[in-house]
DNA sequence: TTATATTTTGACTCTGAGTCAAATTAGCTT
DNA sequence: AAGCTAATTTGACTCAGAGTCAAAATATAA
């Protein structure tokens, strides 16, 4: 009785996976608007009825993709807070987090910019909102608390206003991504790699609080080869 | 002959400005997904079948609408670079012609983030990416050259990567947009003002370059004041 | 094996972008 | 002004794809 009711819940989960997986990939490669439900579910082999028993509309879909990313950047940003050193140095093994993540959720950016429109969340279930904005506040918290040591540790300027300084990497992280993508942008600047790019502008927006610096030069790649090594041991991004 | 000719080339700008400022308007009422070409054109008094004597697809429209948009964010930007005063004054005034133009043009950066995606560009004409381009090239060439200045005059360590710099500006102004915006974020942390998160941040980023600040304190308000009134007399935006 | 409940399906509806043959309007000529 | 032709404008139509739901398929119970 039991028993089976739990098997068909663990099958519907495994179905659920199997689907969000899948619409990571088309995402990754068409964006929203040509993410195709017909093709969809023809990879997945289930009817397109089936996709609806899980998601309520496309947009319920594809925030349940961005969920399910997001957690897995919270994820990965924990794992980068709890590197051993200085505050400094743990704010750094965010930030390679973040590449990490760029490089294994290649859909996520494309998707959270969706997650401006009104229109995306009118489209969308509670409870999906709801696991999102779970997500979302664990990885605010995770970058409050590390600014929060780091101004405990004297890393930090004392009544510097923590959540500005939380949006700030926020801010520069998500906005890395977006000009550096931007293909008109890409043709008028030197193209430079995404993911040095997104962590050099961090770098220097933190200097610009005046969190201090791990050394004084420009290029402590020895220690980088080390977190990256430790931490993102099957990374392809870090160009040392 | 030629003057027939003439006028009608005129009243076919004057209709696309007619079409172009309606579009806005929706745009920033219902975002992309929801702009209702059909509402359109009820809105401008003419037929679909007109706008697509325009336009060859609701994306090339919106790429008009976005161009339109950022050649009055360059002309905003040129206005602020020629504010008399050091380096770190005209980039402070250029953060400032940021805030009024995201005042004025509401819809942009909304339709900004559309520019991600792949599919967008593929459904748009060459002119009008060129277009694009164009004013792209302006913004960048504007920030470029401040940050050129800023390095002749001393202001910026020299050998400063201005590419670098100027890259991360843009991306804090967009991200900052991104982050303020998005709903569920808002929910989480204290939901800031836009315009003064997006200063704020740009700033840090400034002083992360080591850009020589204008004082050393906090709050220069007295001369922002200044700006604002004499670049921006009308502006809302402005927070004293 | 049969009856009933649950799950899955894919043909269907409906919306809205994009098209194009027909209607309208403008320009020219007598 | 009337008639003719060319240019312009139109809106009913097509088509793609999101979302639905009655019917088919399958599982469970008796």
């Amino acid at each position: 009785m039991t028993v089976t009711l739990n098997r068909k819940l663990r099958q519907r989960q495994e179905r659920e996976d199997l689907i969000l997986e899948h619409a990571a990939r088309l995402l990754a490669r068409d964006g929203f608007q040509d993410l195709n439900l017909d093709e969809l579910a023809q990879a997945v082999e289930y009817s397109k009825g089936t996709l609806y028993l899980h998601f309520k509309t496309k947009e319920d879909l594809v925030l349940a993709v961005a969920t399910h990313a997001l957690r897995h950047r919270a994820d990965l940003l924990e794992r980068g807070a709890a590197y051993p050193g200085s505050t400094r140095t743990r704010a750094r093994a965010m930030g390679f987090a973040c590449c990490e993540f760029t490089a294994t959720h290649p859909e996520f950016f494309t998707v959270e910019l969706m997650l401006q429109a009104r229109s995306f969340w009118n489209r969308v279930s509670k409870e999906r909102q709801d696991d999102h904005a779970t997500e979302t506040r664990r990885v605010w918290t995770l970058l409050n608390r590390v600014v929060q040591e780091a101004m405990a540790a004297g890393d930090l300027p004392v009544n510097t206003p923590m959540e500005d300084v939380s949006l700030s990497v926020m801010a520069v992280t998500v906005g890395s991504h977006c000009v550096v993508t931007q293909p008109q942008l890409r043709a008028v600047c030197g193209l430079s790699d995404p993911a040095a790019a997104m962590l050099l502008h961090q770098e220097r927006m933190l200097d610009g609080w005046g969190w201090k610096p791990i050394v004084n030069g420009r290029r402590p790649t020895a220690q980088d080869r080390r977190i990256c090594k430790d931490l993102f041991p099957n990374s392809t991004w870090f160009k040392a």
